[in-house]
DNA sequence: TTCAAATCGGACCTGTGTTGTCCGCTTTCG
DNA sequence: CGAAAGCGGACAACACAGGTCCGATTTGAA
């Protein structure tokens, strides 16, 4: 589907969001601001972190801040950062493991092109053109799920997930 | 990962390879040059047709063949046909299934500018660059690739690297 | 007329990838 | 010294895509 993972999304919003705050903020303060579910939050964040797009502050009184500004990231970077490299098809960097069944593929390596022009209309957009000038407040994303199952489930902690409208 | 489906891969190859052999080719003879499972390349071919790039000839003696010169036909038709309309996220102008439980989402809308350079990006390149002007005959292990074409952009990349480099 | 070849349309099962969650450890402030 | 918060990893469950097969229909040829 050519769709990108949902985390992805996720990392926008919660960029977003850190943009809007400002300051030092923390995953679970950015949890309930945008609704998501903290422990998806702090993997979003974790994941940011990693690429050095966000600045994590550990101890007490930490969280997490922008490394850059919204405008100075493409959304390529936050691409990269969750989903990893840009890359359309599997053909990529060698491929020494898919199409060597017979090495009959006539488009071998003829696919760079395509990922270069994604990757670059990718680079032509920041996070300031997809979060906008104006951060509406954002109490509520998506609903994640309903989280029925409860076999591996072990409610030690009982935190209540994430029901933007009941709190 | 932003990787399109392997099926539309397949599809590019079989397209080529009915573009390389000319008039009306059968799924099995076209799975045998192409060397992908003919179940496969005979469920590709029924979704290329259904699309209108390919047109399907019934009964004995018949097969597929070209509704179009592959010069004509851009790479993003070849991916709505097989993937689906293209869209990275769910959240495309319609998205009545996921963020309607808040349609708070400060990003909502904004995707459509990168839905939009994705799918110009895509329409600009022809199946004809993908295919090359007439290398689509690599069956040699001893020729790999003819290296008529500018690939060796990226030498090294195996590596899920932190930071994308320089872009 | 009858048979064979090939597409068409669908349903089915398996595998990979993503998703979402939790736990323990380390660090820092009060 | 205790609490708060990030850090790192691993895990199970789910969903989708991938791949396969079946029957039905159509058409050319014997």
């Amino acid at each position: 589907m050519l769709r990108l993972s949902k985390l992805t999304d996720y990392a926008v919003v919660v960029l977003a969001r850190l943009e809007a705050e400002g300051g030092v903020q923390t995953a679970p303060g950015l949890a309930a601001s945008s609704g998501i579910a903290e422990p998806t939050v702090a993997k979003v964040l974790k994941a940011l972190g990693h690429a050095g797009l966000v600045e994590g502050l550990r101890g007490a009184r930490g969280g997490y801040r922008l490394a850059r500004p919204l405008a100075g990231i493409p959304l390529s970077e936050v691409i990269v950062a969750i989903d990893g490299p840009i890359a359309l098809t599997a053909c990529v960097d060698g491929a020494t493991g898919g199409c060597e069944t017979e090495t009959l593929c006539p488009v071998r390596g003829r696919w760079d092109p395509v990922n270069q022009a994604i990757r670059a209309a990718l680079s032509a957009i920041s996070l300031a053109d997809l979060a906008g000038p104006r951060s509406a407040s954002c109490a509520g994303h998506a609903a994640p799920r309903p989280a029925t199952n409860a076999t591996a489930t072990n409610p030690t902690r009982a935190k209540p997930a994430l029901q933007p409208a009941a709190e």
